[in-house]
DNA sequence: TTATTAACGCAACATTGTTGCAGTAAATAT
DNA sequence: ATATTTACTGCAACAATGTTGCGTTAATAA
């Protein structure tokens, strides 16, 4: 992967949030603005490379946020939460997913969960 | 909410899958056939009224699926299913989402736990 | 049976994501 | 430093999904 100015303006505006953005707002955030193709295309890529990963938000909107650099785990064992209220998505890192027992012959490779509530920011 | 034919069909057709369906599996399965639009609505009714539930598959797919009757506690510990081989959605009722601890000030509502892997039908 | 109005179908539109292709710029070799 | 290679970009076009307005139809109640 080459770095061109639209991947490191992208890769950095995701990293410098706290909250994981959509497709359409990173489109809105970046300075350097380019294509809305060139934003999908650059996003692929840096899910390929494990710089970012992808959320579902409980309202279906799509969502990237940063990895943490060295974290192969990663990917397996996320909590994220949403808040109903301003819509934000945030990674829970310090939190684990416990071990879930499964009915028989299902065999679970990674697990997803998101909370939903209110976030501290808009608690009171 | 009335009882139209293709109120009536939806539903019918959502209870008798074992599986979660998405608006367009839904048009094509059903035989009494009616606009998109329709289903869209339709959907959002039953919605309403706690006779489906909405579902949103790690690939981002939007699907619905069947309450059990009597269920108020239902729509907060929901434990699905997704199988990556034939991309199936499925309830898992038995299963519990166990208690979580968040952070500080995070106030929360509900979960969705969406487990990825290979199901019964696809193992071996 | 008639009146009321929820629900329908159609058309149009918005959003999100994808694909093909010609041109551009990042990386590599000369 | 310059030339070469090709990954990447921008544009146009398209597909899928979901929404809204409006005139018509049909489910329900009078």
């Amino acid at each position: 992967m080459r770095k061109t100015q639209s991947s490191q303006a992208i890769l950095t505006l995701i990293q410098s949030q706290s909250k994981a953005l959509s497709p359409a707002e990173i489109g809105e955030k970046l300075l350097h603005n380019c294509d809305r193709v060139t934003i999908y295309r650059v996003i692929e890529r840096l899910l390929l490379e494990d710089q970012i990963h992808k959320i579902i938000a409980p309202d279906g909107g799509v969502k990237y946020a940063a990895c943490p650099p060295n974290n192969q785990e990663h990917s397996h064992h996320h909590v994220h939460f949403y808040c109903k209220k301003c819509e934000v998505v945030q990674c829970l890192q310090q939190v684990d997913i416990p071990k879930i027992t499964l009915p028989n012959h299902f065999q679970p490779e990674d697990s997803q969960l998101i909370i939903s509530g209110i976030c501290p920011s808009c608690f009171g």
